[in-house]
DNA sequence: TTGAAAGCGCTAACAC
DNA sequence: GTGTTAGCGCTTTCAA
């Protein structure tokens, strides 16, 4: 017994694999209502469902995508994987999960695999910046492709939903700034990430008017991990003296390694020092204190991701090219209580 | 300009597309020397590789495996995706991530769906327990299953990875009692899935020698989710006056919701009430107090059911069809230390 | 409205 | 050692 295939239900129902094929796609023309109920009856009695190769091979659709992030075991991606896997899935689309572990070279095989595999469109959430070659390679071979949380290449070059980094990161610096904090620490990600470079522009912006605070302003690069906020803060304090008041991190998790060393090296938060993360995941709210951020509406970005890939892949044109979700500051207790104004 | 074929190939290097096909799957017999390195040669220059589709449509075989599990959301399976994800990818694998949202129904959508695009195998870390016959749909196409993290039907039908959860919650549950604990809340999963039978057992067996400890212990099902741990704890406060003295949870979120709750109703962990969770995710270290957790090898169980789910699909047998790994007791902070034995 | 047949790109049995 | 050819299971022209 054999799997079933379009032949043996066109033989059950005396009709052709053409017949047959036009029911299963619902074609509305070509299929007398007599002759399509009669198809229709063999197809649920035989539970038929047409094998996805064949069907690729044929059409050359896959009803499958891409999702390339960096790191799966960072809490922010879940929540970003989620929202696109169920919208995707939603529509009857299949994901192919890539976690390039924050690798280029990686990222560059997976994307090579996914177009032998003919997905109908990637979602990618880089790891690099500026190379983007196997980006151009998915445009040659005609597969959309939608960037997610960060830029690649030159802006404008690939359509994508983002989040304002700018502003985001502006409002943290501020939020210390104007909290009487006189050394501002940095904790950013990689140097060259759109999301560094946008963060960083977005502090310096915080203290442009105070040329003081901008030569005070020190910055450290992380990769994110709570390991690597920590070890930067660890290093830090065994230098020398502290001679930082607040640290502003590129994401939670390394505010929250941040936050740890902190208390291990019996600094007090928020009194002596102020710390606010980037991102807004779940364990955020429960640290204690709880972590003042920079929400991200991160499960949005996913879906919106989804539904930028869906239009792409359907030839529908884009309203937006480039969609920027606000990133809004939520305080919390690493911070100070601010008088209202 | 369409993508090249394997015609293509075989014109340019002035050989029949069976010779191409020999050397791009390195068959060691059936093409001379100098043949193969002819066609080498175009091959690379071209960068040519084989559409997926038509190869698993001839063969059989789509190097995809599909992965299911409950909610990626939880920082639990991410850990446990990416051992999985990283041990299959270096053996040339792709994978499906299926997240099943703890719905049955969609897990057995999803199952067909991966019958359909032919998978290689299947990793299944299901939403449920007794019912399993989208499994048998899985043996009836003769695609390989390996269970992970949770069984599924008559424990022994399947192979599969797991931890041992009688002992780790029996160890927790002593860990309590022996602290001088009378009233236990045991915090557990969804009643009828396999985990929650095991721990539940394990938590009996600690409590087995001393009557009235059982007739204390308190059982509450939650969901697994942050918030339901912490609205079990909230519902039982508001219903009259504390009449636990520990908590343990059977896992870290859930365990991390009732630490918040009990701080926000002002009761003292450990001095009032001992907490343990189950999983050791990253934020169990760093919560305050750091939460006292039963530690699962996580990602080295990701790891084990791809390695098991590659020998199935290899024909090789199983030295063991299931395989338990420990699950060890780590004492932090939310439990009084104990006198040294 | 329906069917016959070609074709998608590859593999593998068989012939030479 | 190498080539010819018949599929794999579907879709889609083109005729009838």
């Amino acid at each position: 017994m054999s799997r079933l295939n379009i032949a043996d239900i066109a033989r059950r129902a005396g009709v052709s694999k053409a017949t047959v094929s036009r029911v299963l796609n619902n074609r509305p023309e070509g299929v007398g209502a007599e002759t399509r109920e009669r198809v229709r009856t063999v197809l649920t009695e035989t539970g038929f469902r047409p094998t996805a190769a064949a069907r690729c091979l044929s059409t050359g659709v896959s009803n499958s995508i891409g999702l390339l992030i960096p790191d799966i075991t960072n809490p922010f991606y879940p929540q970003l994987v989620s929202g696109a896997e169920e919208a995707l899935n939603a529509e009857g689309y299949h994901l192919f999960l890539c976690n390039t572990r924050g690798d280029v070279a990686r990222e560059r095989e997976y994307v090579e695999a996914l177009i032998d595999k003919r997905v109908d469109g990637v979602i990618l959430d880089s790891a690099g910046s500026a190379d983007d070659d196997h980006v151009n390679r998915l445009k040659q071979e005609r597969i959309p492709v939608v960037l997610i949380d960060r830029v690649i290449g030159r802006r404008s070059s690939y359509p994508g939903v983002f989040v304002d980094n700018e502003t985001g990161a502006h409002d943290a610096a501020r939020l210390l700034v104007a909290g009487g904090n006189r050394s501002l620490l940095f904790l950013n990600g990689p140097k060259d990430l759109s999301q560094s470079v946008e963060r960083l522009a977005g502090v310096e912006r915080a203290l442009r008017a105070d040329r003081a605070l901008i030569e005070r302003l020190r910055i450290l690069n992380g990769d994110f991990t709570l390991d690597s906020g920590a070890r930067l803060i660890e290093q830090l304090l065994a230098a020398g003296p502290r001679d930082f008041d607040a640290v502003f991190a590129a994401n939670d998790m390394m505010a929250l390694g941040a936050l740890g060393a902190l208390r291990r090296a019996g600094v007090a938060v928020p009194a002596e020092v102020e710390v606010i993360g980037f991102d807004d995941i779940e364990t955020a709210r429960i640290v204690e204190p709880p972590l003042t951020t920079v929400s991200q509406p991160t499960r949005a970005m996913g879906e919106a991701g989804a539904a930028m890939i869906l239009r792409l892949i359907r030839g529908q044109r884009l309203t937006r090219k480039s969609v920027v979700l606000a990133a809004v500051l939520i305080e919390r207790s690493t911070t100070r209580k601010r008088p209202p104004r």
